[in-house]
DNA sequence: GCCGTTTTCGGCCCGACTGTTTTCAGTCG
């Protein structure tokens, strides 16, 4: 079993436990034991039970539950504590905005067990009329559950990339043709993907549903399905799969049709005739040829959304868009002085040995209590050791940097002369995050216009799929970091991956540099920087726009002269 | 349930905010 797993494992058990009102104080060791897990880089499969009780924060009874996780998929306790639990009642633990507790209360007041049943109490006011309970708390609920219920069979990009073109090669091997390709919204890199869309030309139709079924992860739906197409569904996502089954000579046209949004098919490409007729009127051999044909240059996959991607191509304006090879560091990362999973050694060593040319280490800062931000003189701790690692690595260069919380007034939580010692700042919103639009814009532009701000961390803090940001005047923003010279992150992990692509177009009119930015925990956590690609090329990034596709020297004389003039305005 | 002893019991990580109360419990990061 994966870490990832035990992990989930422990806090499920965790939540069921305070769902069932266990001692407080065993529920805190179970959670400690998850935030330990969570800081442990070996496989915890490879380890005895007297090497797991060696870990801090587990002792006996919890190594031999890890050990049992990994022998049979879950361990006694668990498995009594979700007997004693209707299933409804464990997915309400999803819903953002109530716990363990409230859910105890609904689910015993007035033995609502399933979402439908919850949806239902909202409605009829049951749940506001409750002791503890008002119309607020009412109101989260559904919105919780009309949100999870919106996320239902969807999933992020980055759980079906590696999954789609293994499939494409698994068709491609067996139908013995190079005529199969990703399509839809994966192919254009959407950050949540509906269906897994996919073009096949075979020489005998009949052989995909064949190979398909050879597939025990795909479940076919025969009611969907026709002669010339396969749908049904990747039972481990629960996410939508197509196949479309075409002839060897319309293999690019439907590849063409079934890859651009509705709206970019139905742009005009001259005064008076759009994409989709075109593609309908002939064979093509390639998509170059499609786009030729319209008298339009190439237009990427990623680009085809509808929006300003043909007025570009008409102007002969596409941008060249960033590459995942043109990245030259990785800024924002996090250690085992908070919250990472490895030391800053090992981030260090694993990035240079990535190839990459430096680093921006952003530990949490000190309101982040819960990450163990860090306080004053564990800045100057790492500092120290940041000062010996450069020695020892350069020209390899590690940037001090760190991720300040923005207070709810906008300020940053250390005063200047913590500030001052800085490379560089991220400034990230982490508490109180149900807020109006207004505060929220408010709170951003104290942060954008401290001169120690450097990067604006994740804008919206949205976690994509589980949560929605809170609102922001996007332009309102954009342009104050366009004034006071603010660097926009696009937080690479798939789960935030904001900046939203949609305003990266907004940002770079107004001249504002974007940098992509993985937010690891982990030296595994660099690769998610891949994400932050697909989607900054969505929004059409290019590489002199996006910051950490900056040399090593370029980077460090933008971060000294920001700094110079930010400790001029503080004088 | 774990830990660290004043070493087999007793104590056990924060701070802010929200929504509900009318002084505080629940939730979040």
């Amino acid at each position: 079993m994966k870490n990832k797993e035990i992990i989930r494992s422990f806090r499920l058990a965790v939540s069921l436990l305070e769902l069932h009102d266990e001692n407080p104080f065993k529920i805190r060791t179970y959670s400690n034991a998850v935030a330990n897990l969570e800081r442990v880089d070996v496989p915890l499969e490879s380890l005895q039970i007297s090497d797991l009780e060696h870990l801090e924060g587990i002792g006996k009874s919890i190594a031999s539950k890890i050990f049992e996780l990994n022998q049979t998929g879950s361990f006694p306790e668990l498995d009594a504590l979700l007997a004693a639990t209707p299933p409804g009642v464990v997915d309400m633990l999803r819903i953002k905005g109530i716990g363990p507790k409230k859910i105890r209360v609904i689910w015993k007041e007035l033995g609502v067990e399933t979402a439908e049943d919850l949806l239902q109490a909202c409605e009829n006011n049951q749940i506001a009329a409750l002791k503890g309970f008002g119309s607020k708390t009412q109101e989260t609920i559904k919105n919780g559950l009309l949100y999870s219920e919106s996320s239902k069979g969807k999933v992020h990009y980055a759980t079906v990339e590696k999954y789609s073109n293994e499939l494409v090669s698994f068709l491609q091997t067996n139908l013995q043709t190079n005529l199969v390709a990703v399509a839809g919204e994966v192919r254009r890199r959407l950050e949540i993907i509906e269906t897994m869309l996919f073009i096949a030309a075979p020489p005998d139709p009949l052989q995909v549903p064949v190979l398909l079924q050879q597939r025990p992860e795909l479940q076919f739906d025969e009611v969907k399905s026709g002669p010339f197409v396969w749908r049904g569904q990747e039972t481990q996502t629960g996410v939508r799969v197509e196949v479309k089954i075409v002839a060897a000579d319309s293999f690019y046209n439907a590849l063409f049709q079934y890859t651009g949004a509705a709206a970019h098919l139905n742009s005009l490409y001259n005064d008076t005739d759009c994409l989709l007729q075109l593609v309908n009127q002939q064979k093509f051999a390639s998509e170059e040829e499609i786009y030729q044909q319209a008298g339009l240059p190439y237009i990427q996959p990623e680009l085809r959304e509808g929006r300003q991607e043909i007025a570009w191509a008409r102007e002969n304006q596409l941008p060249d868009l960033i590459t995942d090879e043109d990245l030259q560091g990785i800024l924002h990362n996090h250690t085992t002085y908070s919250d990472g999973a490895h030391t800053l050694a090992t981030m260090a060593t694993y990035c240079r040995d990535q190839g990459y040319h430096y680093l921006g280490i952003c530990d949490h800062s000190k309101a982040a209590f819960y990450a163990n931000g860090l306080v004053e003189h564990r800045v100057k701790e790492q500092h120290r050791e940041i000062d010996e690692l450069n020695q020892k690595m350069s020209p390899f260069r590690i940037f001090k940097g760190i991720e300040a919380d923005i207070l709810a007034d906008g300020s940053l939580d250390y005063n200047d002369d913590v500030l001052r010692t800085f490379d560089f700042v991220v400034a990230s919103i982490h508490s109180n995050l149900k807020m109006e639009e207004k505060k929220a814009t408010e709170r951003l532009l104290g942060a954008i216009q401290n001169p120690f701000t450097t990067i604006l961390g994740h804008p919206t803090g949205r976690l994509l799929l589980q949560r929605e940001g809170y609102p922001i005047d996007y332009k309102t923003v954009i342009d104050a970091c366009a004034f006071y010279k603010v660097i926009v992150e696009i937080n690479a992990n798939p789960w935030r991956l904001d900046l939203d692509w949609r305003w990266v177009d907004y940002a770079l009119s107004q001249g504002v540099l974007l940098s992509i930015n993985p937010d690891a925990h982990s030296t595994g956590g660099y690769h998610d920087m891949h994400y932050g690609v697909q989607v900054a090329r969505k929004g059409g990034l290019t590489k002199e726009m996006t910051f950490n596709a900056w040399p090593l020297e370029k980077v460090t004389n933008y971060f000294e002269e920001r700094r110079i003039k930010a400790l001029a305005e503080v004088k």
